[in-house]
DNA sequence: AGCATAAATGAGAATTTATCTCATTTTTTT
DNA sequence: AAAAAAATGAGATAAATTCTCATTTATGCT
């Protein structure tokens, strides 16, 4: 079962560990975006303290982590894996849920060029962007302390 | 010299103290968006440590400061002003400088249909939306380790 | 202006989050 | 299988923010 993580070390050549792979495991299962205090309880006590945030670091390093924070200042991180493509997020302010989010590729390109004028106006090289959105989620949340 | 701080706080019905004051002053002073560690800088040690982060949670309340953290982990701060319309913000990598956008009326009206779009797919109530853009800054920069 | 009350401050302790150190263990290379 | 290199665990350390509490300051009312 942990062959996929396996197969993402390796392929990256970093050397294949236990909790390198119980860490990537964790994410794959989880498959969102996922705070570290969240990821930690999912690990137990199954990997160290500051192994975890070692392999985190390593990830980042091999370009397959996506590291930001939250509103509430958690730190959140996701995997890249292959066919994650560009997105944004969505944020619950209440049960502080973080939700991928695809937008148009017409918005894309809009901003695009809008951010093309940026560059211009500010004589400055952007090399990436983000959206963020903000709200409250009305769906049937478990956690939301609202319901 | 202090008339600006002073109304601001009396506006917001909140008691005029020294330190309220300063740090005020030091934001509009500076005039744009600070991190708290140059914040600090900026104040020397005529307000305690404890006491700058009470008076920016007192802004926050009153709804005249903005928090917002930048890609290399520090929290950054901002006055909301009367003058002070919707923007965002674009980071230099390198420097660490944060610099306000306006975005187009018309890229900011797409973004909210857009945005519309996400609240009906994801059944979220999507109150504030922020757009970050990062880059290196390749005009004359002082600051910058790249020249 | 002077007093009483409520609110804010300063100093440092405590908490939280993340990084660092180093002896031991695991992985990789030979 | 042995040697070398890399990673780990446990706890110490560091940085950022919040908390505690005795003292000071601001406000509202004589
Ligand atoms: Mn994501
Ligand atoms: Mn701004
Ligand atoms: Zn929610
Ligand atoms: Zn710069």
């Amino acid at each position: 079962m942990s062959q996929n993580s396996r197969k993402i070390l390796s392929e990256h050549s970093v050397s294949i560990t236990n909790p390198r792979i119980l860490v990537l495991e964790a994410l794959l299962d989880f498959g969102n975006p996922i705070t570290i205090d969240e990821l930690q309880l999912k690990l137990g006590d199954s990997v160290a303290k500051s192994t975890l945030y070692r392999v985190l670091n390593d990830l980042k390093k091999i370009n397959i982590l996506n590291e930001f924070t939250s509103p509430d200042n958690s730190t959140v991180v996701e995997l890249i894996l292959e066919d994650h493509s560009h997105h944004h997020h969505l944020f619950c302010s209440d049960c502080g849920e973080v939700i991928d989010v695809e937008l148009s590729e017409e918005f894309e390109i809009m901003l695009t060029k809008e951010i093309q004028k940026v560059q211009k106006k500010f004589n400055f090289e952007i090399t990436d962007h983000r959206v963020e959105m903000f709200g409250l989620c009305t769906e049937e949340c478990a956690n939301c302390k609202k319901n």
